[in-house]
RNA sequence: GUGAGUGUAGCUCAGAUGGUUAGAGCACUGGGUUGUGGCCCCAGAGGCCGAGGGUUCAAGUCCCUUCACUCACCCCA
């Protein structure tokens, strides 16, 4: 037998209710808040990788689906979404339509990691983001707009984290900073630390190694270092989200696994899916775009992974909402005649319809009806068909009664299925 | 890439120290009810015991190899 390949797995149908489910009520906010949909490639240059997220982060050192194609160019599946909508931003001019963007996506992203709970190598994420505004209030509607999402996918148990890393000024000001204060506590290190001294120090920040932590815990730390800008943006943010009642915890360790961040960054994270832990995450990009030899236009942007959020709905015992199914029963060849148009007409007005397509037993049929989750049986047999009658079987209350063949979509209308 | 755990029916799992034809529950099909689902009863179907090799008179069981899955590390949504 050939299976899936690994990391690569099917969403089947059961499954899809509550993807359904997220998909629909994040569109809902996502209109709310004036964002508009795009749909991009999943496979794009990988040079756009590499510009974008960094040479030096994990993603592009060893988690990309990167091939030839038949002319020898190379090609990646994207990792994330962010470079690729950016890419699109900039190829079609879209800034000169209007001064601020704002755009999501859904689909798929691709990453060469070692599966796990709620981590898998082909893995779906909604994705916003918002180009060409700097001010932190549009941090702020961001932040909300999370939240948001997340209250009404009816997820809660979660914690808004936010941190800045400021820009490349005062950035550059602390690693040289934490750097030599490590450098003096070398020895306290563990291993993977002392290799990140030199490669990527703000990872050290987050290592969850007891010794580490605790030369961690007297460490610089960024927001003490922030140039004024990036300190009254901060500030100015926090303002806003106090006075939208959004609660937050600041978290000067955080760190993000992208080189492109600036100032603002944040993650939503739940301890109730084992170590994969962020439920969504993101942060601002404010030199970004010019990097990639566009117009210097600041932007924020987040992710968040929709298995995550299925599997945080499954762990509350969410049940998402079913159609209610008619199911049309028939006995006999004349009787089933009958029963194809009352299907037919059923489903014209929009009903959710489902028969039986053999002549088995009525005790059959009323065995599916139930396996379906039908919600109500509509019977025709012989008498019925003599009769212009149809019977019109409840299966929770497990009672019926019979009513005039031209009433039943009347009927079932008033129903309000 | 590293580590640990697990692979027996569609699903969840039993099968001490090797010993005839490998079991249960649920699900499935049919019947008990010639036109009435769920509950109950009866019957049936369904397995190269992940794959390959080895030890042995004898392997689901022991050894080796390999593959897959799960969780964790790394990292991340």
């Amino acid at each position: 037998m050939i299976k899936a390949i690994r990391g690569f797995n099917d969403i089947l149908p059961d499954e899809i209710k509550f993807w359904e489910y997220i998909i629909d009520t994040s569109k809902k906010v996502f209109k709310s808040f004036g964002y508009k949909e795009i749909i991009i490639p999943i496979l794009e240059k990988t040079d756009l990788f590499l510009r974008t997220i960094g040479e030096a982060t994990d993603i592009v050192e060893k988690e990309m689906y990167t091939f030839s194609d038949k002319k020898g160019n190379s090609i990646t599946l994207r990792p994330e979404a962010t470079a690729g909508i950016i890419r699109a931003y900039l190829e079609h001019n879209l800034y000169t339509k209007e001064t601020i963007t704002k755009l999501y996506l859904i689909g798929p992203m691709f990453r060469y990691e070692r599966p796990q709970k709620g981590r898998y190598r082909q893995f779906y994420q909604i994705d916003a983001e918002v180009l060409g505004e700097e001010r932190p209030l549009v941090d702020a509607e961001i932040l909300v707009m999370v939240r948001q999402l997340l209250n009404n996918i009816g997820i809660d148990d979660v914690q808004i984290e936010i941190n800045s890393l400021g820009c490349k000024k005062c950035r550059g000001l602390y690693i040289k900073k934490l750097i030599s204060f490590l450098e003096g506590r070398k020895d306290e290190l563990c291993s993977d630390c002392r290799r990140r001294l030199n490669i990527n120090p703000l990872r050290i920040l987050d290592c969850k190694v007891e010794g580490c932590r605790k030369v961690i815990q007297e460490a610089p730390i960024i927001l003490d270092y922030l140039c004024n800008e990036c300190s009254n943006h901060f500030s100015d943010l926090k303002t806003y989200l106090g006075q939208l009642e959004l609660p937050f915890i600041v978290n000067p360790l955080m760190v993000r696994g992208l080189d492109y961040y600036t100032r603002t960054t944040f993650e939503v994270t739940t301890k109730k899916l084992g170590s994969q832990n962020a439920v969504v995450a993101g942060g601002r990009y404010d030199n970004l775009i010019k990097e990639l030899g566009g117009p210097d236009i600041p932007a924020i942007g987040f992710a968040m992974g929709i298995e995550r959020l299925v599997l945080l709905l499954k762990e509350k015992g969410f049940k998402p909402y079913i159609t209610p199914l008619i199911f049309v029963a028939s006995l006999g060849e004349d009787a089933k005649k009958e029963a194809i148009n009352l299907v037919k007409n059923l489903r014209e007005a929009s009903f959710s319809v489902e028969m039986d397509y053999s002549l088995k037993s009525l005790k059959a049929q009323l065995k599916r009806a139930d396996k379906l989750n039908a919600k109500y049986v509509l019977i025709i047999g012989e008498d019925e068909l003599a009769n212009e009658e149809i019977i019109i079987r409840d299966m929770e209350k497990a009672n019926q009664e019979k009513i005039k063949k031209d009433y039943i979509l009347n009927y079932l209308k008033e129903k309000n299925l």
